[in-house]
DNA sequence: TGATTAAAAATTGTATACAATATAAATTTG
DNA sequence: CAAATTTATATTGTATACAATTTTTAATCA
């Protein structure tokens, strides 16, 4: 069947410093459930309800969320729990205007230093993300779709950017959850292959064009107008 | 005397998302004392020993200990504690190419957005620097000079961004602990007197190309040279 | 003496018990 | 009956006790 692609999003234990082996898990696995869009804003994680499910104690689980709150995955109000975060429209935009500016600078980085078995192992993260969209399963291609440009930066060596590419598109899992209305996903993965043919010539330039058009691609393909709330909204709707 | 300036580093806890109370307390309190190099590389932080200090159970300074891990100021070793980190050379050159990338953005949408009010702020702030400075106090003064950025990055009204530049400038104070070379720290508020020009003429582009050669200069200030590793340098001193 | 091994002490990892707070249900009251 | 109040329940916040691991010290052997 398929080769072994490496594993969701990349080590990432290694570059990020994360709570000890059992909280890890059950942060790793939420992280998983919340890219795949199994856990959607504003759903609440009960730390009892967590706890039996992975059969850890509380104390591990609050190590966990906490962690999911850090990376702002998840809100932790005071005296009330976690809950899946919920971008709010403002933030969806600076996190793509964030993206814009880092990510094709590190898209030309990975151009300069890309072996050949690195663009081999982008074209099978491809094949795996055609897979699982032909399989029907949404979920796991919009993950491997963000992973893919994760990918990219820890192939550019810059921990920094890096880590900053890995909370961005946490974070844009989330907004695309929110706030997305296209519906040809398909067009996506276009980018994607343009991206690899600019990193098989080495051209940096013109990966971090492509990248760049692609983020603003992305973004375009959000519906971010202010909605007027449900108060005025509703007093609008009686006024007539 | 001087005016109460806008508490260490800014707001934190509305921005980041902090642990609860008693947690956050002693986050924040560690975390000063290392923007005032008052605690350095490597010292290790013994759960008991700060719960004595601080009067609180070891489940809230694991929390605050974590919560450090996570803003990359603390290195936490399984079953071996928490030390307050030390930056690679490889590291310190990343930060700061990251800074270099995005302050200078960051300073252009505060100069195009910023009001009398907190021009005159930042002018009480540098006099603050300038106090700390005068009295010897060198670790406040370093601090005021790191939550100078920060404070700017607040007032381009960038949440993104302002959490960036708050990472970075977190780990640049160990950074400039660990790798400061240059005496003349004066020269240093120059350039964010020239910041303030800018800021009041709200000149977005001159306010960019000062940041940008502050940062740079910031960078020179630091010996990034790799130091031959202590193996190898016995092994040569030795061999003749 | 110097290196190795074994026992003791100290430190972190985890679970659980209790306290504080918030939510839900039941009761009272106008 | 509706609103307000009280009570009960459920959930999070914190401290502490025990387990696992590491570090230090002591003892052993070549």
């Amino acid at each position: 069947m398929d080769k072994r692609i490496r594993s969701e999003h990349s080590d990432v234990k290694s570059s990020m410093s994360l709570p000890n082996g059992r909280a890890s898990e059950i942060f790793l696995d939420l992280q998983n459930a919340i890219f795949e869009h199994r856990l959607t804003p504003g759903l609440k994680l009960s730390e009892d309800e967590v706890g039996e499910l992975y059969g850890a104690s509380r104390t591990i689980v609050r190590s966990a969320l906490q962690s999911l709150a850090h990376s702002q995955l998840v809100t932790i109000e005071k005296n009330r729990g976690a809950f899946i975060a919920k971008p709010s429209i403002a933030e969806a935009q600076e996190v793509f205007q964030a993206r814009a500016l880092i990510e094709p600078c590190v898209a030309g980085m990975a151009a300069d230093c890309i072996s050949k078995a690195q663009v081999d192992d982008l074209k099978r993260h491809i094949e795996a993300e055609h897979e699982a969209m032909a399989k029907g399963d949404m979920g796991k291609a919009l993950s491997l779709s963000g992973a893919f440009h994760v990918i990219i930066a820890d192939i550019a060596g810059h921990t920094v950017y890096a880590n900053m590419v890995r909370q961005l598109i946490s974070r844009s899992s989330l907004i695309i959850a929110l706030y997305w209305k296209r519906q040809d996903t398909t067009c996506e993965s276009h980018s994607h292959h343009a991206l690899i043919d600019a990193f098989a010539n080495g051209d940096a330039p013109a990966a971090q064009e492509v990248m760049k058009s692609h983020i603003i691609d992305l973004h375009s393909g959000l519906d971010l107008r202010q909605k007027s709330d449900s108060q005025n909204s509703l007093a609008a709707a009686l006024a007539r």
